[in-house]
DNA sequence: AACGTTCGGGCGAACGTTCGCTTAAACGGT
DNA sequence: ACCGTTTAAGCGAACGTTCGCCCGAACGTT
């Protein structure tokens, strides 16, 4: 069973094929009486036309790449689904489609796999996300000159097209909401040093405290891993503390670590949201369910999507990029923990 | 900026471009000197094939379809993720990428997309999941012919390719479990009539109590949306009972419900665990951080990956298939919640 | 009546591969 | 010394499009 050519539209409507293709991608100088006639021909031949013909000939593929990161510690990271659903969404509106491809996390990623699939004119650029400072594959992008954007930042120095949400603004919220509640002892579980998202969250965090007029105390700052484990065994610290030396409030860089924070207070007895608050951010599908549901802020993810998709589709087409960064702010959302 | 072809290796090495082509895909008859010589061509200009042309040429795309659906409710669903990870990984074992789309899930799904995407030849099969009784995308697909294997069955009757876990199993495991722990009262919160997995997974259900047998009651039978708030529901059911008429065990279809039905228990001040048991299925990362960490089933995912893929991949090449159906069983973990 | 314009459509070529066939040279056995 | 076989490499064609250029007819203008 052959499958059915521009050509055999073109005998079908009685004109050369190279006709066909100018009503098909419609650029004028047809007669409306045969377009009509061609059109019909395409209808009841069922001709689709050959993507990789066309690919071949027009030197492009209308794929982009999207390099899939397990997590190393398996954990979920809705955040991610969420923005990759949201960018495939416009793309496919701009008749573009994503290429999915693996990438080795566990050692050093393998960073020249990029540059293979741009070469083979397999994709005509990627988007990336969970960037961070120093980020080998943003470095290795812009020195090969291969078309991509982020979601997330790196060095400040770099020139690259990327849209974040601002974790300052975000931590700022949470510390404000939380000293508005009456809480003057605020702790916080961050990440290890050297994250970047790390880095703007806990400046939020600061800043909150700082134009209250409250002291930042370095040992009510621990870090550690994004797991609900390192939320447990942190809140636990706190808990070891003598009463006047303990927060009252703990603000989590993470939805994750919050829960962990959350189970340990209850496990030992306290009401969360009476007698500690505790928030997260995220804003995870789950977050609502945990008892109590757990304070948290919300990323306009879906909108990062668009925004990232624009961006590296104005870089393909050459258009002018009036904005390479673009930063979008969270929102608060209340709920029992606090 | 013009890319390096085969030509230009060809002119380098001082052979004609289709001898290095034979180098390329190493289908013998070149000298080892002449193929030394080509290769360090190829080495030192940077050549990569362009997966275009070679496409055309081959009529392959080595690209594999996936439409990608958001659940209706946004609820997570960490288990397709999951799968979908695991098969990309097989895929890039054989040389395939993943092309991910987009399906209108609100009304009738938009099946003709499928054959598009296979007719234009951007995609050589697809693979499928959540599955259904009368999947019209099963339907479609079969009556096209175009090839697929999914994950997750559909009406016995059909002859296509799947791999699926076998619930009925899993819900049989669960209740020799909670009847083993003494419980002699089982409740069940199910989806409605009409899933093809709750089906399998209420026979096991059924099949546990009657081989023990105790008495399967329709009333301890409840349906609703794979939610948490139907899980809740369900669950205030169950306790609004007089206690003689209360199940003492709730078994549910999914973690989703499980976690429902154990924060309205806990809320009601129920020990779980003790004064009732509860479990899930599917063992969603979240699963083990509820209080108290929730027994649930744990499906065998990256093999269900792998196995799709080699489906799939057999049907592209032609090769023979031994087993068109390959049911998995999944196995228990017992936490605290029962 | 001669000439420039516009319009509809055809034609050759090219995109970068792979495939099958042919050819020239080298080889080895009687 | 002859001939058949193997080996190495070249050659033409094809995959299905799109692109730029050319050509002929119809038309209106001076």
């Amino acid at each position: 069973m052959t499958r059915i050519t521009i050509k055999d539209v073109a005998a079908r409507s009685g004109v050369s094929y190279q006709t066909v293709s100018k009503v098909l991608n419609n650029q004028g100088n047809v007669s409306a009486e045969t377009e009509a006639r061609i059109w019909q021909a395409v209808e009841e031949l069922g001709y689709k036309p050959n993507i990789s013909a066309r690919n071949l000939r027009t030197q492009s593929s209308n794929l982009i790449g999207y390099a899939w990161q397990r997590s190393v510690d398996d954990s979920p990271r809705p955040i991610l689904d969420q923005f990759l659903y949201d960018a495939v969404y416009t793309f496919e509106q701009h008749g573009y489609h994503l290429l999915t491809f693996l990438v080795d996390v566990d050692d050093k990623p393998d960073v020249p796999i990029y540059k293979e699939l741009y070469d083979r004119r397999q994709v005509e650029g990627f988007i990336l996300a969970d960037t961070n400072h120093n980020d080998p594959r943003i470095a290795y992008l812009m020195e090969q000159n291969i078309p991509f954007a982020s979601f997330g930042r790196a060095n400040t120095e770099w020139d690259f097209c990327w849209v974040d949400i601002d974790g300052r603004h975000g931590l700022r919220i949470v510390v404000d909401h939380l000293i508005q509640r009456g809480h003057q002892r605020i702790g916080l579980l961050a990440w290890p040093e050297g994250s970047e998202a790390g880095a703007y969250r806990e400046e939020g965090f600061a800043a909150g405290l700082r134009e209250a007029g409250l002291e930042l105390r370095q040992d009510w700052v621990l870090r550690g891993n994004n797991t609900v484990q390192f939320g447990a065994a942190g809140m636990q610290h706190f808990r070891s503390l003598p009463e006047a030396e303990r927060p009252t409030a703990v603000a989590c860089v993470s939805d994750l670590i919050a829960i962990g924070a959350l189970n340990d207070a209850s496990a030992a007895g306290l009401i969360v949201g009476q007698d500690i608050a505790i928030t997260g951010y995220d804003d995870i599908p789950m977050a609502q369910y945990f008892t109590p549901s757990l304070t948290t802020v919300r990323q306009p993810i879906a909108t990062v999507g668009q925004q990232v998709v624009d961006l590296l589709l104005k870089q393909i087409k050459g258009q002018p990029i009036a904005e390479k960064g673009i930063l979008l702010k969270p929102e608060l959302v209340i709920r029992e923990s606090s």
